[in-house]
DNA sequence: CGATTTAACTTGCATAAAGCAAGTTACTAT
DNA sequence: ATAGTAACTTGCTTTATGCAAGTTAAATCG
């Protein structure tokens, strides 16, 4: 699995794929908590593959999966504080995104100029909003 | 190639795999410019999927490729401005990587101490070296 | 209470991408 | 002229991704 002591080969050995870091996304950005909601993401991921990234993405401890105590069907996804603090690296994505839109791209501009303003408060209230689930 | 209209998923349409951004790690950040020295990186990328990585990149625009004019068997790889811009990422990954260090990492101190002193200028001095070529 | 839905998966099979070893071509150095 | 080097390509094997259908347990509906 590690591949080299780079810290930059040691976040891809993790997250180095085309699913991953839209699921984290998913539950840092879009406040999503259920395989179900997981899975109707615009990208449309397979369900099998959903399966394997999310146990994988449990191994690596970024984030965790408990039974829902108001629905026994019910599995809830959150992230780990590891998993927290790749807020960063999601916004950068999107600031990169942003700057080099292709031109058919959604960004969110409001978030742009935030990040431009006053970056590490908006990091904060990101990170505030996933503790409070308040999305 | 583009899964939708997601910021996040457009970045990762165009670096989402286990090699892209170590290959742009590699000339952004250890000055590396030929085939042969990107293919002697830590990581032991195979010489047919360094091939068709940089094809993919040198695509997407991240990064051209140029015939050596003092060697014609040579050819430079150089990343674009866009490719540059991806810098913060590879910050951003560097840093996860240093607070989470499964304890095995060669972790740049010095370059984690600058981003938080003054992580603009880091940046800024970062992006130099490359257009200076002074590595 | 039994029948239908819903949630979270798994399984089997097809296709695409990654990895390995060897080979090729054009140029450079000896 | 000969040997080496740089930048690849080719053929083959292995692994990962993707699709469609099926399974299980719990909740909801009539």
């Amino acid at each position: 699995m590690n591949r080299s002591d780079c810290p930059i080969s040691n976040a891809l050995d993790h997250l180095g794929d085309k699913w991953s870091l839209l699921i984290i996304r998913d539950l840092a950005l879009f406040g999503k908590r259920s395989y179900s909601a997981l899975q109707g993401s615009a990208e449309g991921i397979a369900t099998n593959i959903l399966s394997s990234r999310l146990a994988s993405l449990e191994a690596s401890q970024l984030l965790t999966k408990a039974p829902d105590p108001a629905d026994k069907r019910r599995q809830i996804y959150r992230l780990t504080e590891a998993g927290k603090d790749l807020l960063p690296i999601l916004l950068e994505m999107i600031l990169w995104s942003a700057k080099h839109n292709p031109g058919d791209l959604a960004i969110p501009d409001d978030l742009v100029q935030m990040a431009a303003n006053d970056r590490a408060g908006l990091l904060a209230r990101l990170r505030e909003r996933i503790d409070s689930d308040s999305f």
